[in-house]
DNA sequence: CGTCGATTTGAAGTGGATCAAATGGTGTGG
DNA sequence: CCACACCATTTGATCCACTTCAAATCGACG
């Protein structure tokens, strides 16, 4: 647990952190293929917590193997360092999200977010993907209540952007959401992802002391 | 400007975007001795803009010196490594900060932040420090309008836990400000920065091409 | 002295929070 | 196979933190 890297294989997970008044503040959602932080080698504590949503699988890399990797293959270097700045620039645009969109356009701003970043994992088929959030998630993820999430998530659908059913979302129109959202995916910079983040065996390769989690 | 990393030796400056309805969001703040991102060996374009706040003296290393420093002297790889995790957990607490804490806490939070971060590069003296920023970049940072800002300042000003005037920002009593913040210092990770970071003189060492920009 | 940007203050409007309660879905035990 | 328990979703009503608009004041500077 303190040192080395832990990899999502299949599921999703977030970070989180919990202010001294019990509010939660949802950071990023991890999806298969993101990795942690180096943290453990430079830092002390960890300064948010991690949890899983719904069912997930996560494999566990330790630091002196992490270390060989990174010198042994050069393409573990690359993916690793391409996932923290994708990471970091993913949290500036949920900065610029909360600080400056309204509710309706944060939460179609996400979901289009979430498309682009599963799609480019083969997460997604044909105009949908499993997104295992509750609504009390997706405000703690927006810096809005559960129940303003609701409505906003409900106007999506009457406005037949999204079709949700049973963590299954549809989005018949992708192009019509993203116009919603004012959503540019420049800033996921998915030109620049190396082969190894799109290959889904590449993450099971790295995989030592895999396991699983429940809800 | 395209290849490389920017220092910053002396002043502020800020990164930020433009939404395409005219809104600014700053995302964060950058003091002596931040550098940007490697951005440009790994990704096609940057996703936001960089400005000074105020007079400030700007280094730029070249990706070819970079890359050679980096093998070279680990102390410069360390420094990088460790100012990108702290960039991060930066960024973390700014959208928790945004997305639960109401502008009185976000403006209390910032300031404290602030006078951490320059404490840590010897920028402050006894209790102030310089902040050249205007209330409407304050608000811009924080997703709150200019007047609200504001008034944010005053309420702070009135129950005497700052004393602002031009641009320098004095915090009597810093363990007050912090409580009205809930402001937490260990995000921050200062007790793991690498002395490269504490020594202002190291980010004059990595200087090549000094630039001096204006407000 | 005039100009322009930054700060300050007032008044009115609103997006979203909060509170409360109903509804729906799912797993579990009898 | 039903009934309860528990959680997620949904809806209504009210409240308020913050926005927006407008205008006055205050510097700093040529």
């Amino acid at each position: 647990m303190p040192n080395g890297v832990f990899v999502v294989i299949a599921g999703h997970a977030c970070r989180y952190k919990i202010l001294p008044d019990g509010s939660r503040q949802i950071l990023d959602f991890m999806l298969p293929g993101d990795k942690t932080e180096l943290h453990s080698l430079l830092l002390k504590a960890t300064d948010h917590g991690i949890l899983t949503l719904g069912p997930t699988t996560i494999a566990r890399i330790d630091r002196d193997r992490l270390i060989a990797d990174i010198f042994g293959h050069p393409q573990v270097a690359v993916a690793l360092w391409w996932n923290a700045l994708q990471r970091e620039a993913i949290l500036r645009e949920r900065i610029t999200a909360i600080g400056r969109r309204d509710a309706y356009a944060r939460v179609a701003h996400l979901l289009c977010e979430m498309f682009e970043r599963l799609r480019l994992v083969g997460e997604t088929a044909d105009h949908h993907y499993t997104l295992p959030v509750t609504q009390a998630e997706l405000g703690d993820a927006l810096g809005i209540s559960e129940v303003y999430a609701n409505r906003m998530l409900r106007r999506l659908h009457d406005e037949k952007l999204i079709v949700s059913e049973r963590r299954i979302l549809r989005i018949p129109n992708l192009d019509a959401l993203k116009a919603a959202a004012a959503f540019d995916a420049r800033y996921l910079h998915l030109e620049g992802a190396p082969q190894a983040v799109r290959d889904a065996v590449s993450a099971r390769r790295l995989m030592r002391s895999p396991v699983r989690s429940g809800t």
